[in-house]
DNA sequence: GTGAAAGCGCTAACAG
DNA sequence: CTGTTAGCGCTTTCAC
């Protein structure tokens, strides 16, 4: 049963050479676009003689002897929560335009498997690596840093000279919404949030805050909600739910305000849900301004304004910094943040008088 | 200014092998697990050497040698979507579990970029290809058949015998959903679709209808609702109104049916939402089935009852089927349909007497 | 302008 | 059990 029916063998450089009448040097040197002078004649037969053999170069011979793979590595946990698809696919988008080829990595939050990684696509002679994982070996990854492995962390805090470093701004983010919602005249907000034990939201709150404190104003400590209930079920679901108490402990303040931060879109998304079951209108009511920019937030009604991280130029730039370091060039761009963006839709209107 | 630091060389395996005096073939065995017998003290020594040189051994040296890269490549639109997102997690579980790695393709739907990255694999020696892509050259593709390449579609049509297929049963989905309807005790159900242009969309129908046939019932063919309007702006938006809009032309309905089928969940939610601001209650006054189980399905109130594709699943098989191409097993497997599974949740009713 | 030859790091005969 | 050797497919001196 074992019908392994023979294949062609695939044609080399040596067989294009036979056919062109010419020799491996020279069919390198016109195939691989070599600035090398060969004869337009020569050039011509050889061209021929590859497509009549249906001759595809092996990369793999061409990265041994260069020592240059054209390949980087991209460590995420998961491309099923749509942040880092889109970190990814920002990321092939800059390789392709680069000449690069992208080894995708989901270590699933599995610390294990995750060091495997690192250590495969070392062993694959990647020269640059994107990650965004906490678990990775650091000691280990110092080891191939000395080694010449260019690495670039994205939404992490440990970093150093070394490495490159593409940041997301919280704080910016928490200023914009502060920023949009005072302007709009609104003189006393709220900030809804998970148990702040995410850089992101705690960091969220502290631009909100500053934003204030920029404009003479000060965010109520009161006007703080934290959701106590701990994570359980997935993660939207909880954030979802979470969104929903939340609201329900504002309607219940005394001097409620008429506007919400919350730290991300599923936690609004869920407020708005509530505030609408309880015939509270969004805007007219209260304005509520989201974090995340998931696609979801342009779909619910009233569409929900919401700070919008840009993944995807996160992508674009780890990316960039990274070909650049292995490239050999300046580091001056190797420590970026990316500035958040607010994108206005209908959850924020100005209070009533 | 070009502070190119020199990186110590990286250890090779003669390195290895003048460390623990041995010779490169014996550290070959030891270090590629090869079953070759290797003594106790040497096996040591050299484990010990490698570890002391911090060795990591050179993948594409290997690969060179051995023909073989262990790498499968993965083309697809765009992991953007969280369709392929789950099929390309669940291809590469399934990859990681045979030892494979994965070269991962997002064509955004840019039909060069897509013969391009064929050929790139293909270079890369990739002896395997799962694309899930349409606008693929298949002649050239055939052409890399004959050279050995193994080649499996995802959710596409054009296959033959030299090809593994991983299809998705959108008949048997739309039975399903029949099935729970009628077996509630709906008497009288409707269809809810984008114009009838995609072949998911006119199979869940054949199946719904199927379903009622078998049952000794027929789907009234006034019940089928097909959306007009072109799909403008981006899908899921588009969805999300089609839905809307046919809620709207089935309250108008005469006899109106007590139970409806979406296309997908998009368009089930988007009725839901509609329903919902016109007093009409999902699950009391009419009950809803989804199609595709997309996160916010769970997310709703109610939760949207919906036919589950199983994406990840898919990707699983895709990847089984290569592997098995690839290493010459049995080609038995190679068409598999995979099917899908209801998820029950709140939107679905007996209707009342 | 062209070709011969060496060698990237590894594994697999083969010989001992 | 261990080592020597050849060579995977390519690029790149170097010599002509």
């Amino acid at each position: 049963m074992s019908e392994s029916v023979e294949h062609p063998r695939k044609a080399n450089i040596h067989d294009v050479a036979r056919r062109a009448e010419s020799s491996p040097a020279t069919v390198s040197r016109v195939l691989s676009g070599s600035s090398y002078p060969v004869s337009e004649a020569m050039r011509r037969r050889i061209v021929e003689a590859a497509a009549e053999l249906n001759y595809t170069a092996n990369a793999i011979g061409r990265m041994l002897k260069t020592n240059d793979t054209h390949e980087i590595g991209v460590i995420v946990p998961t491309i099923a929560n749509p942040f880092y698809a889109q970190i990814v696919v920002g990321i092939e988008k800059e390789a392709k335009e680069r000449g690069y080829g992208m080894l995708l990595c989901n270590t699933l939050r599995d610390a294990t498997d995750e060091d495997r990684y690192v250590e495969t696509l070392f062993g694959k002679q990647v020269m640059g690596i994107a990650l965004s994982s906490v678990a990775v070996d650091h000691a280990r990854l110092r080891a191939l840093q000395r080694k010449g492995l260019k690495v670039v962390f994205i939404d992490q805090e440990p970093s150093d000279a070394n490495s490159g470093k593409v940041g997301l701004d919280f704080i910016r983010g928490g200023m914009l919404a502060a920023a949009h919602l005072l302007s709009n005249g609104h003189r006393s907000c709220a900030y809804f949030t998970a148990p702040l034990d995410k850089r992101s939201r705690v960091e969220v709150l502290e631009g909100f805050r500053l934003e204030h404190a920029l404009r003479g104003r000060s965010l109520d400590p009161r006007h703080v909600l934290v959701d106590e209930r701990e994570e359980e079920s997935e993660e939207s679901v909880y954030e979802f739910e979470c969104g929903r108490r939340l609201a329900r402990r504002f309607l219940a303040l005394t001097g409620r305000p008429t506007a919400v931060l919350a730290a991300n879109d599923m936690i609004a998304i869920g407020a708005m849900q509530e505030f609408a079951a309880r015939g509270v209108s969004v805007p007219d009511d209260v304005s509520v301004v989201g974090y995340d920019n998931i696609m979801l937030a342009s779909l619910v009604r009233p569409g929900l304004t919401t700070v919008d991280p840009r993944s995807n130029e996160i992508g674009r730039l780890a990316c960039r910094a990274l070909v650049d370091m292995m490239e050999g060039e300046t580091p001056e761009i190797r420590h970026v943040k990316v500035e958040p963006v607010l994108v206005e839709r209908g959850s924020v209107k100005r209070p009533r008088a």
